[in-house]
RNA sequence: GGAGAGGUCGCAUAGUUGGUCUAGUGCGCUGGUCUUGAAAACCGGUACGUCGCAAGAUGUCGAGGGUUCGAAUCCCUCCCUCUCCGCCA
């Protein structure tokens, strides 16, 4: 949520951010700002009469004789109407205006470029080699039925389209993954969380998920919903509270089972455990103080942290700045990490690395006390650290041999027991 | 599924015979006195929104309605949290 003020007195600015994130009609700021200075004008004339009102109050409680008693509370019952009449209008104004405030999308950094769509988005940076091989490397779902490691067909007799098993060594490599990018985590100080996966709408809301995607949360008979990313629980922990500068940066990393329904995606990435609507992931969440200098700097550094964890795993990957039209609605600038897939021949989005500065926050309620004991607004960060099993599916078509068999990275068999995935 | 308790200005709490609550107290934080420095002690300040240069006014005690001249306090609806019983990994 951006601020009034801020909305007041840059109107041109967010119009602008609506139209560039291809936001157009959902959220008309021209009828905002008239809502907000209808609910102004109407609080001023309020003021006055609450002001008459309080002051015969305390009149009618000091009156000693019981005739002017009654000539004070017959004055005052005269207002009354008057003050209903205004407060009525305002609390049909109000939810109107509470609810509008909620589709403002944040405004984009200076620094991101601007375009409709994926295609507008920039290459920063390419890193590893891409791997060559002798033979023509299959998708991860080949290799993977061939090695009985995944089962997709035994998946949607059970659990429908996009449904998946993992099985034998495919489930202990997806394990490996998880607990290497989770343990990378906690090594560089971030406290890692198990959190819960059904929430109320308030967390949703809160991170901004709500009410842009609401269809593609599945929702539960007691009305919360399963979230699509820890990033939702992680952010909504502090939610409410005030916490002291001492206590930031807050650098959490949770491990989720994320749930999405990929209402837009229909026949898209079809082949594989690619795109399913159900998950693991590891994410990682910052709080820090006000300041975008140091959410740039952490922005930078939470995308070093995924990085470092491909590049532990040996994988090629590239970073895009994304556009406006490809950018969440409460994003202010955000890097997709593509990872190599071999069997596909392309680059494949694996992270995505976003700063919000307050726009959680503020949905959220979370503040901090400043040096200066000024409460301020967090400013809020996240980042995937690891997503199986996609990542999984990088890992088994950039480390196939020509056997079919998958190699296990290094770092990982610590965790697996075993380096090699064969048919033996 | 059944029963009950509760949501108060950083945190914890007081406040349920409606008006003195412009919300008390403790802790925390912060300024000062004292001190070589610190601790302790003492004194003071410490929620947020709106209007206003200011003084001040006004609103907010989970949210929204209602009763009343007047609501943190009474009534209704909703949201959220917790506890116990039952079931259960």
């Amino acid at each position: 949520m951006l601020d009034i003020k801020f909305i007041r007195e840059n109107p041109e600015i967010v119009k602008k951010a609506i139209k560039d994130k291809q936001f157009s009609g959902t959220i008309d700021i021209d009828e905002l700002l008239k809502i907000d200075s209808e609910i102004r004008e109407i609080e001023l004339k309020l003021n006055d009469l609450r002001q008459k009102r309080n002051d015969l109050n305390d009149k009618i409680k000091n009156a000693k004789d019981p005739s002017e008693r009654d000539v004070l509370i017959k004055e005052n019952s005269i207002l009354k109407p008057q003050v209903q009449e205004f407060e009525t209008k305002l609390s049909e104004l109000t939810p109107a205006f509470d609810e509008l405030m909620l589709w403002v999308p944040n405004v984009p950094a200076s620094d991101v470029p601007f375009g409709e769509g994926e295609e507008g988005n920039v290459e920063v940076k390419k890193v590893g080699e891409i791997p060559t091989f002798k033979f023509t490397p299959k998708d991860h779902l080949d290799i993977a039925e061939g090695l009985d490691i995944i089962d997709v067909k035994r998946g949607s007799k059970i659990g429908g389209f996009r449904a998946y098993f993992l099985k034998g060594k495919g489930m202990v490599l997806e394990q490996a993954i998880l607990r290497y990018a989770l343990d990378f985590m906690i090594e560089n100080g971030f406290i890692p969380m198990s959190v819960p996966v059904m929430v109320n709408d308030g967390a949703l809301i809160g991170t901004g998920y709500f009410p842009w995607g609401k269809d593609d949360h599945y929702r539960t008979q007691d009305d919360q919903a399963l979230i699509g990313t820890a990033e939702v629980s992680l952010t909504a922990y502090h939610s409410g509270e005030v916490l002291k500068e001492s206590d930031l940066p807050v650098k959490l990393v949770g491990q989720s089972p994320c749930f999405r329904r990929e209402v837009g995606s229909h026949g898209k990435d079809t082949k594989g455990v690619f795109r399913i609507h159900y998950f693991n992931k590891v994410e990682q969440v910052v709080l820090i103080p006000a300041d975008e200098n140091l959410s740039r700097e952490w922005h930078d550094k939470m995308l070093g942290y995924a990085e470092s964890i491909l590049q532990g795993l040996g994988l090629s990957y590239h970073v895009l700045l994304m556009c406006t039209g490809d950018m969440g609605p409460g994003q202010r600038k955000k890097y997709d990490v593509e990872t190599w897939f071999a069997g596909q021949n392309k680059y494949r989005e694996t992270h995505s690395d976003s700063y919000f500065n307050d726009f959680q926050s503020r949905r959220l309620n979370i503040k901090y006390v400043d040096s200066k004991g000024e409460k301020k607004y967090v400013y809020t960060l996240n980042n995937t650290v690891a997503a199986t099993p996609r990542l999984l599916a990088a890992v088994i078509e950039n480390y196939q041999n020509e056997k079919g068999e998958i190699v296990v990275p290094e770092v990982l068999r610590k965790y697996t027991g075993f380096d090699l995935i064969s048919n033996d």
